[in-house]
Order: structure tokens, then sequence, then C-alpha cells
DNA sequence: CCACGGATGAAACTTACTTTCAGAGGGCGT
DNA sequence: ACGCCCTCTGAAAGTAAGTTTCATCCGTGG
């Protein structure tokens, strides 16, 4: 019977709920059964309002007053949001997403959705951790100080190619991207020493850039290769290699968890080269900003 | 005119900041100062009282129960919740990474590369999160049943349109993407009935893709707009939106964030139109696997 | 049996939330 | 340029939610 009301209830942020059953014998009937229905349903709980609530424990809102207080909350809003937060971590992750597996035939679209953006999300994070910072590090030395930047990538890579090139390019370093190998391979012969070539190729096995970076390796560029696999070919002609790690779902061979990789480990280049020179790349990109700016129309409020 | 789309403003069962984030550009400026301070501190902003949170903002009460009604609550306490739920369920990164924020002026590449990884993996995720899985549906229908399906995108999102007409193009679909808004105009003037246009933009007042997607559709073709902003101009000519959910750091004004966002999107899209005729799409990319193999070398993928 | 004290709900009260309304300001067509 | 219209905005009125007070009820112990 030994009744304390207002337990202190300083440090619970997490097993609110917890906390509440642990009290409830020690509450009045009337409280118990506010107290039940809370434990029972925290998140419906929270959708409701006082009078809803003491409504269906067949009680007062007085009482759920004095029950919030048992608890050790100011208040019933203040119990609310604690409930829905509560309510809201015990969600549990979405069912079963195949890690790099494939789709399902029978799939729907949201289980597509889950199942694509959990494996780019993965491939994001997983490569960012196996990067090495003192090898982006290098690249990004050689990058910043290079005379000009060449960038070869075929198929799906070469849109990777060709965005860090545009990218290099939109602060101000002197980069080119070649779709097509026979230009590719001339521009390699006019490379030289301090210059930059960078090839990317998933596989590491595309014969076409592999070419490429070995002529311009000839040259005495710095050349850096950015694959999904370390031992491949193309790290043999690659003086930095930089990896990413994408296990791909067989069905899209389209490569896009692998693709969001190489832009990610593209990004971390771009950045790292425009950090080490702040003013000039932030002039750069408001004036490559403002040059699209006439091609932009109003931000269009429209709901009527 | 006024097929207005829908909005997919009904899923967010998860991404709420996320959806507040991508409206803002469309709500008035007291509004906006509203949705900044939840935006910024949602858990804090779900502790104050709605007075609270309009003096924090400048602003009234009112214009506060007009931001939540905006952003399509039914009014401040169930506003208060949500949040309250959002930030219950939103681990904080452990060190300080500023979400969304600016890479620090000192920062070193392991920073970097954790920043922009963090934040990348996050718009994937929040994207798939707050995707309708109901609007995909529609537009894999349509561009599973069209004659024609032509993509557009212009700058960053130029490299979008071009990889998802790649790879349309490579399960046998009829797709193209034009560097060119002349010869785009040209393209979309020439569709009609039963063909989809899709756009891509990321801030959804790229003046050049609304034009042509305006064309698109008075030609009678079914039109999509993928764009950050859902109530960006883009809309008001699209029969389907799709909206991704990053929110840019400032400093890359590359959007590398939205990018890996919107291949996400087209990859979803990709893989269900894929889905709706296995066979023939699994023939498909066979041979276009095999077609670039003598393009390939040696061994080179280790690791099993 | 009465005094006492906790439990409880009705009602008064306060605070929070919502709606209404009119003024300010900005854009657009004439 | 002018005036119209439409949107944004906060003040104030109005409503609903939350909180306090208090009288009552009921069981208990003197």
């Amino acid at each position: 019977m030994a009744k304390s009301p207002k337990i202190s209830a300083s440090h619970e942020t997490g097993g609110l709920i917890v906390h509440i059953s642990g009290l409830l014998p020690s509450l009045s009937p009337a409280e118990q059964r506010v107290a039940r229905l809370v434990v029972a349903d925290p998140a419906d709980a929270a959708r409701r309002t006082i009078t809803d609530l003491a409504t269906a424990a067949e009680t007062s809102e007085a009482t759920v007053i004095r029950f919030c207080r048992s608890v050790g909350m100011d208040g019933y809003p203040q119990l609310r949001i604690r409930l829905a937060a509560e309510a809201a971590r015990r969600v549990e992750p979405p069912d079963a997403r195949v890690v790099g597996g494939d789709i399902p035939p029978g799939a729907d679209l949201a289980q597509i959705i889950a199942t694509i953006a959990f494996n780019d999300a993965r491939a994001v994070e997983e490569t960012a951790e196996q990067l090495d910072p003192a090898i982006c590090e290098q690249v990004v030395e050689a990058i910043g100080a290079a005379g000009r930047i060449d960038v070869y990538g075929a198929g799906a890579s070469g849109f990777v190619a060709s965005d860090f090139q545009q990218k290099l390019h939109r602060i101000g370093r002197i980069a080119f991207y070649f779709p097509d190998v026979h230009t590719a391979l001339t521009s390699a012969a006019l490379l030289g020493r301090g210059d930059v070539a960078v090839g990317i190729s998933h596989t590491g096995t595309t014969s076409d850039v592999i070419e490429v970076l070995e002529q311009a390796r000839a040259r005495g560029a710095t050349t850096v290769a950015l694959t999904n696999f370390p031992r491949s070919p193309i790290a043999d002609v690659a003086d930095h290699v930089l990896t990413t790690a994408a296990r791909e779902t067989t069905y899209r061979s389209g490569a896009t968890a692998s693709r969001l990789a190489q832009l990610t480990v593209v990004d971390c280049l771009f950045v790292g080269v425009a950090a080490r020179s702040r003013a000039r790349t932030k002039k750069a990109l408001e004036a490559t900003a403002e040059a699209v700016q006439s091609h932009r129309v109003g931000p269009g409020r429209r709901r009527g």
C-alpha cells in the first residue's frame, strides 16, 4: 500500500513504458486503468486527447493528470510527446531485405524500393569506411597541383567520369573527359609529368580504360584508378588505387550501387580539392551558379 | 489543363522532416521561419508550445497553424507528436557531422569522407522512405506500356536523365535522351498519347526542362517529373511527381547528394519496369553484357 | 458511531490551440 | 501609372484542451 507519488523519473529517456509498468501496482485503481491503456498501445495513447483517454479509461481528466504526475511527467502534453517518441523508437526495422541479393520475382514496388535503397545506402557507407584517407590525400594533392586532369571511363563508369570532369571544371580546374577511346588515347599521349589521369572501371577489367591509363603513365602522368576490385588489371597501371565497396545485385547490371559508390568517392575527391583553395573555389562556384540563373523560373507556390 | 498531380504527402509515415524541407521553398516567408526552426531541431520544437514556437519564429500562432496545415498536419498537437516520434527515431551521428551542413574549413580528408558518405547515404534512405509506391507503380505502368520514352534533364540532372535512358534502352525499351534543348523540343513535339516523357530537375525550376515537358504534355504524352521540391513549377506540367529527399550541402553545389537520390529513384523505376517482363528483360541484359565482353581483359575479379 | 484520509469526478479555471477578420503589401492587367 | 485582386500576416475573438480546486464518497481505525 505504501504509496509514494512522484517517483523521480529523471533519466528514462528510454524506458518510459517499462517505467510505467513497474509503477503500475503502486498506482490507484483508476490510474491503473489509465496506465494499462498507455502500456498496451503507447502510440494510440499519444494520439488521444486527455478527455478521450479519460473516457476510454472510464475515469476523469483529473485522474489522467494525476497519473501523469505519478509517473514523473509535468502534465499530459509531455506524456503524449514522450509516448510518441517511445512508440517510434520501438518500430522494428522493415522486413527481410536481402542484402546484396536479387529482387524476388513477385516483388511489389514497395519491396523493390526498400531493397534498392538499402543496398545503395550500404554501398555508400561501406565504401566510405574502407576508403583510405591517406591515399585520397595523395590523389587530392596531385589533382590540386596538376596542370591538367584527364578522366576516363566507359559505359556506366563513363557517366561518373564525365561527372567528375564537370565538377572539376566547375571549380576552375582544367579537366577533360572523352567518350571516345581514340580521342582519349590521343589526349593521354599529350599528358606529362605533373598531370593526372583518372581511370574509372567498376570491374577493373575494361581494356579501353586500362590502355589509356597505361599510355598516360608512360608519358609521366600520375595515374589514379577507381574500381571495385583492388587486384584487378587496372591496379597494375595506377599509381594510386581507390576502391569502392559495392556488392552488386545481379539483376540490375546497370550497376547502380557501384555507380553511387563511385560518385561518393568522386565527391570526396572533389570536396578535398575544393577545400584546398577555398576562396578561389567559392568564387568559381558562385560564378557558374549565376550563369545558369536565367534558366530558372520562380519558385511557384501552387496550392489553390 | 489543371490536371493537378498528386504530391506524395500521403506516404510520409517516415520522413516528416525531409518532407518539410522539400516543401520549404514553396512556403511563405513567415512559415519558412517556422519550418527552419522545426527542421533544425525537431525534438526541441516538439517540446515547445505553439505560442512559444511562434515567438521563436518571430511570428504569430496563426502562422504556425498555417504551417502545420501546409505540411499536411491537422493541427499543432499532431505536428508535435510527429516531431517527437521523428526525433526519437533518428540516431544522432556520433561525432559532429553537420547534417546537410557545410564542411568545416579545417577539415581533413577523413572528416570530409565521413560527412559526405553520411549525407549521401542519408539522402538515399530518406528518398526511399518518402517515395510513394503507388505513384511509382503508375509511372512504371506507363513506361512499361509506352511506345516511346523521352528523358529530359539539364546540367547535373542531365547525367541522371542520360543514365535512365541508357538503362531503359538496355532492356529493350525505346528511350531517348537529348543533351540539346532544341532537339529535345523537337522530339517532344513528336510524342503522342501512350508515350512517356520524364523530366528531371533537382530544383524543379529549370525552364528548359519544364518547357519540354509542357510540350510533351500538350501532345498527349504522359509526363513524369523527378524533383526535390514537390511544389515547384515542374510539378504543374507533370501528371506524376516523384520526389527525392536531399538536403544539399551548400559547398558542393555539384549537388551530389541529390544526384544519388535521383539515381536511386531511377533505379527503382528501372527495376520496376524490368520486373514487369522478366524473361524478355533478362535476355536483353545478357545480350548487352555479352556485347561488351570483348572489351574486358584477364581474370580481374578476385575474391571469388 | 464518528473522525480521518485517500481516491475520485464535477466543475471552475487557465492555458493552449484554432478561427476569423481586416489591413498591408505585392503583382498583374488595363 | 493606376487600381484591382490575391496572398500573406497578426490581432483578437472564439473554442477546445489541460489543470486545479473542491466536495463527495468510501473504507479504516479510533
